[in-house]
DNA sequence: GCCAATGTGAACGCTGTGTGAACGGGGTCC
DNA sequence: GGACCCCGTTCACACAGCGTTCACATTGGC
């Protein structure tokens, strides 16, 4: 596995601390060296299962396939990428122009892609854009919902005015739901998407901490967390928003 | 103004009934011969306020920017889109390789570009990803019949604009009808396709929750679930054609 | 008018969730 | 090194919501 992933490395001043994930391994050299002029930090891999088991814990930034090679196990990346809980955004596809018919059974599996031989400012712009608009909505390091202000950096957080008392979980589970709002979440999807691993027993764990954010949330803002029964939770309004749009 | 809308024109399949705002007037030819050939409706503008006064009542499906020749105006265009209630979605712009570097400071003006001089293949198919892109839309996965709205992610009812309290077997139950309107179904049926198993005794539950789910969508919407006498239940229109399925 | 099928109201009992408390591992401070 | 404390996890129990069932009323077809 080819890996040139520098931890904090910035971009335009923009703290990227997630890599792409290339393919295949090795890439291309001009593929490396467009990244490595931009300062943009990568993980090659060879195929689907390298990919999944050297996947970052904060997930990938994006991906960049090759399929010009070997488009049989490009597609099958970019496949493998989009399943599950959460799919990658930002995949960006290398193909020649013979290969512009196949797209259109693919549109599902990538978000922008570019002729080969490209022009490597163009391919940086690529990223670049993928980028900005995958850190638009969600990342800021601020987020919040109502009267509710989470500081992703500091770990402090505050409802109406008043600061909360966290602890590490508490704060990582409202995190995410500050970010979903509005959808239910089962209690394995909140143990696999909140704890980060597959869980051995204790479904009833996540009662336990949606009780005690509850509990600081305060009884005005208690219902901030509603539990949907014989389903999940879901946070934020009983109106519905869609979440975009 | 320079105009090649032909309502209802198909694009592989899917009708395209909002036209290409296309900038500026008259384009490129090579411009308009892919969009000619790719059977792409579009009306073509000088300037921002033309753009305003043509166009059409149900908005624009995207828009592409020919940035070369006049960028201080492509730009003001691209900014006019974004602006408003309804920003346009799907924004293209063309530039030439000289012009990579401006994008930096414009993410937000524009979703995807092409370096020209292009291959029209290609620009074809970045237009078709930009549709398949919003057709796809901010996707809630939602369902829905009539006044009837049903929110699959956040587990939410809505009807006449009006919230419902379901419980959870009613909410599967209701889904299960949307998703498979004017058909009927023999309570043995719903039973194994609802409640998902081969279930002993109790076909009589279905009655149940069918007549606590006509009281809750209210007396004027009661009938949307009509009994079938000796066979069971349909979803939706009084009429007796029955379209798909 | 008879019988079968369906609507209706109410009661039962189970399952899911809230709640309090205890356990135990990892870290910190004497 | 031992005695704490913090916090994530687990357990036991109580309660309430909800799915199910039953008895009875009503409808509709023959």
């Amino acid at each position: 596995m080819g890996a040139h992933a520098l931890p904090g490395r910035l971009v335009d001043g923009r703290n990227m601390t997630q890599p792409l994930l290339i393919f295949p391994d090795p890439p291309p050299p001009l593929l490396v060296q467009t990244l490595d002029f931009a300062n943009i930090p990568y993980i090659a891999v060879a195929n689907t299962s390298v990919a999944m088991s050297v996947e970052p814990a904060d997930g990938w930034a994006g991906a960049v396939i090759v399929a010009e090679e070997d488009p049989e196990n490009a597609f099958g990346i970019c496949r493998a990428l989009r399943k599950g809980d959460s799919p990658v955004e930002g995949v960006l596809l290398l193909i020649n122009a013979g290969q512009l018919s196949e797209l259109e059974q693919r549109e599902n599996l990538f978000d922008d892609f570019c002729l080969s031989p490209f022009h490597p400012k163009e391919l940086e712009a690529r990223i670049r854009h993928l980028q900005y608009r995958a850190g638009r909505g969600s990342d800021p390091e601020t987020g919040g919902y109502g009267e509710l202000v989470l500081n992703f950096e500091t770990y402090q957080a505050m409802i109406s005015d008043k600061p909360l008392d966290l602890t590490y979980m508490e704060y990582e589970l409202l995190k995410f739901f500050v970010t979903h709002p509005a959808k239910v979440f089962t209690r394995e999807q909140l143990l696999s998407r909140v704890w980060g691993y597959e869980y051995y027993g204790g479904a009833r764990t996540v009662d336990v901490h949606v009780r005690r954010l509850r509990a600081k949330l305060g009884e005005e803002h208690a219902n901030l967390i509603q539990t949907v029964r014989s389903v999940g939770y879901r946070f934020g309004q009983t109106r519905w928003n869609s979440p975009t749009e």
